[in-house]
DNA sequence: GGATTTTTTGCAACCGGTTGCAAAAAGATT
DNA sequence: AATCTTTTTGCAACCGGTTGCAAAAAATCC
């Protein structure tokens, strides 16, 4: 059994106070003391336990981190940027699970019944209700990549996906597409919903310029592939918006199969800025979604929250940028 | 502030003890209470803080998810099915990053002041006495795809390396191949090592076959495209083994700039089976590594642990199997 | 109906810590 | 040396729960 204050009180002949003192920070100890209670403390290997101290404290220095995005390889970066991220500030990330669907309200139960100091939750697809259970519950809450509103109820970190929809197609227009197309993500998606919605604003300025429009089933290489199939069948646009990369390079594969040529023959241009989309034998000319800085806006934004937990909500959005490469034709 | 157990009493006009009876299964209320109190606890909204809880239960059902490797696309599926299988328990992933190297010792500390009921460490790089470390604080630990070890000291779940690369020894045997390489990952890790091992020793069972080895410095495409361009140098081989399917696909990239074909001029056959891998315009023959049975063996074995924390210790091998696609010649 | 057994309930101590408050000790001032 | 400040320390209550034990209540038996 691990010691305990009492132990360490009780070898180095203190009050417990005197060792709980030690082990906080900002707590008044004189030398002779600390160094009493040290000596004893390393003998007995001991160490606060955290729980036990965040009854009185209130402070767990647990933060949730919902998601149900476990296929994207996006994702891996943002486990990997969150868990640092918090970690350097010494919080801890309780990884909640959410692709199977379970009932989204049991999570946020769960995570008040850990006490956790914050939350957050890093979706797009994720109802806004969602975050804004934990808001109601007095949790802090950053929803990172979700829905930019102009009256967000909950801090949102994340881009401008009607802005990136209009990026993407004065992208193809400054390349003097005339026949362009979005193939979006999953339909119900809001991420979807804003880019096309952008992307249509930008084109309808453009009279002479024709566009239409159709849907993957899910961010996946196949269903890139397959939609891109069924496309063919059809006549195809001078140039495709894809939703996200692997989707793109799906659509790629596809267009490679029909015996067409990219970009002599067909534009692509997709979204993420994937690690994959870099390899000189894709180089997929894509919208890169500043991942790092959106995530390390996301844990400073919940770290001052926890200091100042009823802070005003804001939105954080941050600027895509076109990565140019190989699938679309040269500007000008 | 939530309503506490206290609340409740006070509510329900009864016991603190009733609350808690009747919110630990297992315990003797009557029918009558049980209804009083869940009124009185559905009018407050309560529900029991589990870290208190921990106090006396002496478990948190934290487990420790501990991972140094956040660039490999498998462990996007590793970190899913993790959560899943530990969630489906009642367990919650406390997620820790070891990346940035910082002193492991730490981590075992910090995950013992959170009263974690187990850690699984997820990671073939991680060196052995760091899951030992939870072992010698009474922490139940699971070193999953840790090195297969006839007298394991902790608990190792994956697959026997030596044995991989026995077997795809014997791949390229079987196909024709009379010169072949392998082209690992990072020369230190014990994956690395082992596989070598099984794929010289096969080898050597035949005189006529000659063999050499090198290593790119990390699973990633460029290492594996930039090391293969360097042999490109030099002579190549018929056909190489590679350490892990991103580095293939590197290798696949250079073999075509360098105007060979595969699987006419070269042989490639990869490792892990990642979704890419069944790309279309990949199609790479590789060795798939079963992941969900490690993952859910695993967390039923972490499982088993917390009944029986003394358990003796065991490995729990997976065999592999070749995954036959189109980067090697065709089999006799 | 009374004695006996079983079930239900509350008391009070405990889990491992923190903290307000007042007493004790140390240091400063005259 | 006596008095006043400041710092250090311990007491005891508390954080939000659980649980062994004995008393009270209900159920069973004769």
């Amino acid at each position: 059994m691990a010691a305990t204050l009492k132990d360490v009180a009780n070898k180095a002949g203190v009050s417990t106070s005197a060792v709980s003192r030690t082990f906080t920070d900002g707590a008044s100890v004189s030398d002779k003391m600390r160094r009493k209670v040290e000596k004893a403390a390393a003998d007995l290997g001991y160490s606060p336990n955290f729980l036990a101290r965040s009854l009185t404290t209130r402070r767990t220095k647990l933060i949730g981190l919902v998601s149900n995005n476990f296929h994207n390889p996006i994702f891996l970066e943002v486990f990997d940027l969150f868990t640092r991220g918090l970690q350097d500030r010494g919080l801890r990330p309780l990884l909640v699970n959410l692709s199977n669907e379970t009932d989204p309200e049991q999570s946020v139960q769960m995570l008040r019944q850990y006490s956790v100091d914050g939350v957050v939750v890093a979706s797009s697809t994720l109802p806004p209700a969602f975050s804004k259970a934990f808001r109601d519950k007095k949790i802090p809450v950053v929803n990172t990549f979700g829905r930019y509103s102009s009256s967000p109820e909950v801090h949102v970190v994340g881009i401008d996906n009607v802005e990136a929809g209009r990026m993407a197609a004065r992208a193809l227009l400054q390349r003097g597409y005339k026949d362009v197309a979005f193939l979006g993500g999953p339909e119900t998606a809001t991420s979807t919903q804003d880019r096309l919605k952008g992307f249509q604003e930008e084109l309808a300025l453009c009279p002479d310029v024709t566009t239409r429009h159709s849907f993957a089933e899910q961010y996946s290489f196949q269903a890139g592939r397959s939609e891109m199939l069924r496309l063919a069948q059809g006549g195809l646009a001078e140039a495709y918006f894809c939703g996200d990369d692997v989707l793109s390079i799906g659509v790629l594969s596809a267009i490679k199969d029909a015996g067409l040529n990219v970009p002599g023959d067909i534009g692509i241009i997709g979204f993420n800025n994937m690690e994959m989309s870099r390899w000189e034998n894709i180089a997929l000319t894509t919208i890169h979604q500043p991942i790092k800085q959106i995530i390390n806006s996301s844990v400073e934004l919940m770290t001052a929250m926890l200091d100042e937990p009823d802070r005003y909500p804001e939105a954080r959005l941050f600027p895509c940028q076109i990565i140019e490469r190989d699938t679309l034709r040269p500007l000008g």
